[in-house]
DNA sequence: ATCGGCTCGCGCAA
DNA sequence: TGCGCGAAGCCGAT
């Protein structure tokens, strides 16, 4: 425990008595409510408090609404008195994304800045390395305390370690991306999502609360920085612009929320029956904006509940938004080898060793696989949808990842050419979710044996053959092949 | 259209 | 120690 952090109660940065929130309460005074669970927040770094304003480092949420690091933030600066701030730190290489996902996000952030402005919070983009450019700026802005987001990627959890050696205030992490806080749902990797089922639910009574409504910053500051042009810094040098932007799609909060109503009022009632024929539109497409934190998963599954609408639709989806993501961070979090065969459970790594040397009936190198040019018109088509789209539909991700196991010399090259053309090509590339289900696919994590079948040994094996029998290929290759 | 066998191991009841 | 059952299947028999 760390004093600096650590309120009276012994629950990290309280305020007030410490019990439990009403349901609504945006009309609540911030400075005698505790704001945020206490589950949520984890202290990374102790110290005293200096009197300069909060710094929230925002990354993985990226927006100015419904987001509990940044209410964390504003909750302490309220209790002392002093200004919030927000840190954008802009890498310009990141895990192989393109322009596509580069154009998205920044002008994800510039909606993002402008509403934090409206609010007298100053959003701040900076460039260069977190490790060397956060510990910059927080001394230059006299910072009092450091406030982030939550993200079970190595490369994330890298950052805020090498930042915390070169500060001396102090910081904490709030996880302001799952609706059960990762480290409290469970304590382990999970093996299945029947494992973590029952451990979210039991929490979520807890944890799935209205977000409290802040009124503007009383404590402004009078400068503004200007808000990120987008257009600008896609232009900087370094950016890998090999993959275009996707057209008629909105980025940003707004867009998100606005697609999150469409999907409530038209197409939600239908997602327990169309959700898994790619030919009907019946996911709900929101994975871009919750990847970049543009919407918040916990106001999503507040606005399916109130949708009041037909029952196995709305359990079928919250379990895919709530169980099934949830259990993709725990896997990312808990397994350090999320994205290589050597992180795959026992039986399917013994399995997959004895198949190693079996006969691959096609071969195809990266360039074969990433131009859609084998010799499966469903595998282009997917391929090709997610080349050109962004995205590809979540039934056929299986499929797609299952072959490129099939196709390729061996699971190494399997799992490597999966996530570089996923990080590549999706707007959802760099995702746990991502990582755990291409580890779903090739790895059988989080699934269960199957019958022995060469390459696959047991693990799972999907064919052309079972997708024409649950839905029309033909009209998938029509609307998205190569013609 | 529908059914059963295939196959492993976690978590819980006992 | 035994037992139920699982992140979206395949295949062949009926």
């Amino acid at each position: 425990m760390i004093p600096a952090l650590t309120g009276p109660a012994g629950r990290p940065f309280q305020f007030g008595n410490g019990k439990k929130h009403d349901a609504d309460y945006g009309q609540q005074d911030p400075v005698n409510t505790p704001l945020v669970h206490p589950d949520r927040i984890r202290p990374v770094r102790g110290g005293q408090p200096g009197p300069g304003p909060v710094v929230y480092w925002m990354s993985r949420d990226q927006r100015a609404e419904d987001n509990w690091a940044l209410i964390h933030a504003r909750s302490l600066a309220a209790e002392r008195d002093v200004p919030v701030r927000v840190l954008f730190c802009l890498v310009p290489s990141f895990l192989g994304a393109t322009a596509r996902q580069y154009g998205f996000m920044l002008r994800g952030l510039k909606e993002t800045a402008a509403s934090l402005h409206r609010d007298g919070i100053p959003f701040h983009l900076i460039r260069g390395n977190p490790p060397d450019e956060v510990p910059r700026f927080l001394e230059k802005a006299g910072a009092g305390a450091l406030v982030t987001d939550f993200d079970p990627l190595r490369v994330k959890r890298d950052w805020l370690r090498r930042v915390c050696e070169r500060i001396t205030i102090p910081a904490c992490l709030i996880d302001a991306h799952n609706i059960v806080p990762c480290w409290k749902a469970s304590p382990k990797q999970e093996y299945g999502a029947y494992t973590i089922r029952p451990k979210i639910h039991r929490l979520l009574e807890t944890f799935l609360e209205p977000f409290p409504r802040l009124p503007p910053q009383s404590v402004a500051p009078s400068r503004f920085p200007d808000l990120p042009d987008p257009d600008a810094l896609l232009h900087a040098p370094g950016l890998d612009d090999s993959v275009p932007e996707v057209p008629n799609l909105r980025p940003g909060s707004a867009a998100g929320m606005a697609l999150l109503d469409e999907f409530i009022r038209d197409r939600l009632s239908g997602y327990a029956t169309d959700r898994n024929d790619p030919n009907r539109p019946g996911q709900s497409g929101l994975s871009p904006w919750l990847h970049l934190g543009q919407i918040a998963p916990q106001r999503v599954a507040l606005e399916i509940r109130a949708a009041d609408q037909d029952d196995d639709s709305v359990r079928a989806f919250l379990e895919e938004l709530i169980v099934r993501r949830e259990l993709s961070d725990n896997y990312c979090y808990y397994q350090p080898a999320y994205d290589a065969p050597t992180g795959i459970p026992d039986w399917a790594r013994r399995s997959s060793e004895a198949h190693r040397g079996d006969r691959r009936p096609f071969v195809y190198s990266l360039r074969e696989l990433e131009e859609a040019r084998t010799h499966d018109p469903l595998w282009n088509a997917a391929q090709n949808g997610m080349a050109v789209t962004g995205k590809m539909h979540g039934y056929l991700r299986m499929y797609w990842a299952k072959k490129i196991l099939e196709w390729t010399p061996d699971p190494e090259t399997a799992w490597r050419t999966a996530i570089l053309l996923n990080d590549k090509y999706s707007l959802d590339g760099r995702d746990p979710n991502g990582y755990a289900g291409i580890a779903w696919s090739l790895g059988g994590v989080h699934d269960r044996a199957w019958n022995t079948r060469p390459v696959f040994g047991k693990i799972r094996y999907m064919s052309l053959g079972g997708c024409r029998r649950k839905f029309d290929v033909d009209q998938y290759v029509r609307t998205y092949g190569i013609s």
